[in-house]
DNA sequence: GCGGCGATTATGTATATACATATTGAAACA
DNA sequence: TGTTTCAATATGTATATACATAATCGCCGC
């Protein structure tokens, strides 16, 4: 007789995810090393006394996280992961704010509306030189700068921009209920203050700064691209990784 | 880069995926704004003339991505993102230096093994004052120092590290291929550097420098605790996001 | 030996079916 | 009018079944 009697003692797990997070469990504690063959579906079906369907949706769940490997014929074996990945989460500022305990303000510094140039293009990752629109703005905790943002907008993309003062409304939010974004690429780095952002962020030049770069995406069309930087003491980034499992 | 929407004329495409893409696609051009409600199961089941449980397996999938929000007896809806997620790929530093092309060499400048005091203790979230080994290294690019390495390991969860020199091997790799990781945390945040991580950097003290601080578990145990600071010249990390769609 | 060719086997995908569960809306009732 | 109850409905989960596909093994003939 084997193990099956483990009576749900807690919360009802569904079968699928039970079998699912057993198998996490034991390739995660190391009970299951990397390369090691897990049994098949037919020997896991009788272990937990289910349909193959559902051991096979488990499986194939692992499989599409990446913990393990399946292969036609020969089995489902444990991989190594090949570069540890993490989420970040990037919040609107105004929540970070907020979650701070600080009053939040936003403050529009500059809008122009131009032609693209070089630069702009290079930012953007566009290829003709359609219309841009070039924002920068400063977002407070308190009475402190927290950030300084540095925006280009895609008016090609985001006809409705160009008639925003975005007086009143920062561009993120703005750009966020109404652009669907389907691609995002973030470059994050340290830089020193340069004179400007000294000035914008109240900090000395030469200071450390976080700079966190966004180039969105719609539909293949590149939205708009923008540089936040933060001083160095206000500001850290998370990222927390958790295999699957959902 | 890879987006989404690109038509694969040519490549057979199960069912499944096809509803998959083609919702997915939907949302993310527009076509379905954030609330609105999608076909319920038995309506996707007539337009793509398959059984409940395909359309079923697909929508639960877009649920568990995020992009929809499934309801019983309402329907499905399109989601609004709430915050931004970004999958920040970490590797190894071994590769990223020679993905610049640069050869890579390693350095252990001291390993101390000690009882945990407070400061271990908080960094690593340890309860106990259980044994840790503190390691210093620095990784170099070329004839340039790349990166300075500051380690905790938790010697209650990983025994072996005791008798480790790590002369050779850098202790991240060394702790990849033993310890299976369950979990990990990321901080990111700029900083001056001071006169220790200046002269370790080869860089002026105060210059700005980008640090990220991992911590990791495996299975509910602290395993290791390291901060790795670049110079600011040196280091971009980077995150994209791609919704979904497996 | 050695190369090709089925048979076997494990996974991949899809189907029809069944029942559970949560939630809504309306009917029944106090 | 307010509350309780109940049926309708959409999703959640599991089953048995079927056939497709890929990879491996072993047999066979040369």
């Amino acid at each position: 007789m084997s193990m099956i009697g483990t009576m749900d003692v807690g919360e009802p797990l569904s079968l699928h995810q039970r079998i699912l997070s057993d198998i996490s469990e034991r390739i995660l504690s190391g009970t299951w090393a990397p390369g090691h063959r897990i049994p098949f579906e037919h020997e896991l079906t009788a272990e937990y006394k289910c349909s193959r369907m559902t051991v096979n949706k488990a499986l194939s769940q692992l499989a599409k996280a990446g913990l393990i490997e399946r292969r036609r014929r020969t089995g489902s074996f444990v991989r190594r992961p090949q570069s540890q990945a993490a989420v970040l989460e990037i919040h609107d500022i105004r929540i970070e704010v907020e979650a701070l305990g600080l009053p939040y303000r936003y403050e529009r510094v500059a809008r122009h509306k131009r032609r693209s140039g070089a630069e702009d293009r290079a930012l953007l990752e566009l290829d003709s030189n359609g219309p841009v629109l070039a924002l920068e703005c400063r977002h407070f905790a308190g009475q402190r700068p927290f950030a300084h943002e540095r925006r280009l907008i895609n008016l090609a993309a985001v006809a409705e921009a160009a008639s925003e003062e975005f007086f009143a409304v920062a561009p993120g939010p703005w750009l966020i209920a109404r652009v669907p974004w389907s691609a995002a690429e973030h470059r994050i780095r340290a830089v020193a203050a340069d004179r400007n952002i000294a000035a914008a962020l109240d900090i000395e030049a030469g200071a450390p700064c976080l700079v966190v770069e966004r180039r969105t995406w719609s539909a293949e069309h590149p939205v708009t691209h923008v540089r936040f930087t933060y001083a160095a003491e206000s500001h850290t980034l998370v990222a927390r990784f958790t295999p699957s499992q959902g």
